[in-house]
RNA sequence: GGUCCUGUGGAGCAGUUGGAGUGCUCGCCGCCCUGUCAAGGCGGAGGUCGCGGGUUCAAGUCCCGUCAGGACCGCCA
């Protein structure tokens, strides 16, 4: 039995098995382990990818979680139910296995019994059998149940899968323990930032737009922790960049000495991403035509006023726009090789009231982004870990205690230095499929103007 | 929230300084076709040019409003 390709264990079964009056399986198999039943007759099951029509012959392409299967279809009989099928019809088909040079796979089933599984399908609005979907992104979006069907849309979100496992396995490596923290909570994380709201049993509550709070707690527990989740941002950003929903891979450690060991982590994190995006996803890389980039041993790191400089923006200037952004991902390629650049030390001013600051700068910040292919992808960096700290970080901005009370007491009861990041999972696999929209590797994407699908 | 751009059959687009019948590619329907590979050939159906108003002898084209979508920026992952 052939296993998929970047796939390590056995092939599972996709049906229950069963054996024919010659004593051939007629359990359903999967369109890539044809070959290994050569001879045979096998059933499959899957979408109608495509239909050709011949005088003499009738092709049926069988589109199903692994790829195409080519039908031959002869019988007079079945040509004429294979004619009332709609692209996307799901059939069940049972064939011999014949190998064909002139087959597209090498392999072909024949002498086919064709049974539909359901109504002949209503087709989506764009051809789904073609190389490429023309359709528009909206077209796409609103239509995104189907469309998903189609190898470039799917392979995406197979790369996105592969990149959360290997987040979760570069982590559990390094004994991080998962954790799973609330999206509905009482108080926004971060003063000022634009939550939604909703009604919790008569109080007002909020989705949660970073798990940052519990991370950190949660460190006080296992010192070393981890969530895939959820967050909410109700900012109208309106760009290719953003969404009102978004998957945040977060990483949080205790005993630190400072942001560096935060940054190391996180570089072995991403390689270890890469590499199972390589090794489990490899078909849909394939089907992008995209190669991994290689993660530096070191991810070269530049200080934020360094960074203004390389940027050609003014000494004064208080943040990073996207335009410089940009230019520091040029450099990083150009100067050191890599997709990735760190830059550190970004002003206090610009940082939440938890970050800590660089003890020989205190105007600077132990905090961090990493940049990817001139995008920021990752924000990180060291937290404050003393109660006495919070209280004079809160002081400072003029925010009362009041609202963090149930977070910032937790640093009365032995909070070890500690820091950690989170990675924006859609930013990453648009800049590493070469995306130009992030809406284009989500599923069903929430923003300023959708809510549905 | 600011700036700019775009709305033309099911999909993607063209339509030159306003000027007779809105065109192309794909899909769809019908017919034809030695095995197709994004099949090919012939024929056909399908559009109040987003909506409302205005200018003009004449508006898809110009102006105003409105709705919808997109890009950039602010901000952020």
């Amino acid at each position: 039995m052939v296993a998929p390709r970047g796939s390590r264990s056995p092939t599972p079964l996709w049906g229950r098995v069963a054996i024919d009056r010659g004593g051939n399986t007629v359990q359903r198999i999967l369109s890539h382990q044809l070959p290994s039943h050569l001879g045979e007759t096998v059933r499959i099951a899957g979408w109608v990818h495509r239909r050709r029509l011949l005088k003499s012959v009738a092709f049926l392409i069988v589109r199903d979680a692994a790829g195409l299967t080519q039908v031959v279809v002869t019988d007079p009989a079945v040509r004429t139910q294979v004619e009332a099928l709609t692209e996307e019809t799901v059939v069940e088909v049972t064939g011999r296995v014949v190998a064909n040079e002139s087959a597209p796979a090498g392999v072909e089933l024949t002498e086919p019994r064709v049974r539909p599984l359901g109504a002949p399908a209503v087709p989506p609005p764009f051809d789904l059998y073609r190389p490429a979907l023309t359709a528009s992104l909206p077209t796409q979006l609103d239509h995104a149940p189907t469309a998903l069907r189609h190898p470039t849309r799917s392979a995406a979100l197979r790369i996105s899968a592969a990149a959360v496992a290997g987040f979760r396995a570069a982590l559990d490596a390094r004994d991080f323990v998962e954790i799973h923290t609330p999206k509905i909570v009482g108080s926004s994380t971060e003063s000022g930032a634009n939550v939604f709201t909703l009604d919790y049993f008569g109080r007002p509550g909020y989705l949660a737009q970073s798990p940052q709070f519990y991370k950190q707690l949660m460190v006080g527990v296992f010192e070393r922790v981890y969530e895939v989740g959820p967050v909410f941002r109700a900012e109208p950003h309106d760009t290719v960049r953003h969404l009102a929903q978004y998957t945040s891979l977060d990483a949080e450690l205790g005993f630190v000495a400072d942001h560096r060991d935060v940054m190391a982590v996180l570089r072995n994190t991403l390689a270890g991403m890469l590499a199972t995006v390589a090794d489990r996803a490899g078909a849909a890389l394939g089907t992008l035509g995209v190669t991994p980039p290689a993660v530096p041993a070191e991810i070269p790191a530049v200080h934020f006023t360094e960074a203004l400089k390389i940027a050609g923006a003014p000494a004064d200037e208080p943040d990073l726009a996207p335009a410089h952004e940009r230019a520091l991902g040029e450099w990083a390629r150009r100067q050191h090789g890599s997709e990735f650049l760190y830059v550190t030390g970004y002003p206090m001013a610009k940082r939440p009231f938890y970050t800590h600051p660089d003890p020989a700068r205190p105007a600077y910040s132990n905090g961090f982004d990493l940049l990817f292919r001139g995008l920021e992808l990752v924000t990180g960096g060291q937290r404050l870990h003393r109660y006495d700290d919070y209280l004079a970080a809160l002081a400072e901005r003029g925010e009362p205690v009041e609202p963090y009370a149930g977070y910032v007491d937790a640093f009365r009861h032995g909070m070890p230095p500690h820091g950690g990041f989170a990675i924006g999972l859609e930013r990453f696999v648009a800049r590493l499929t070469g995306a130009a929209n992030v809406r284009e590797v989500t599923a069903f994407p929430r923003d300023l103007h959708r809510l549905t699908p």
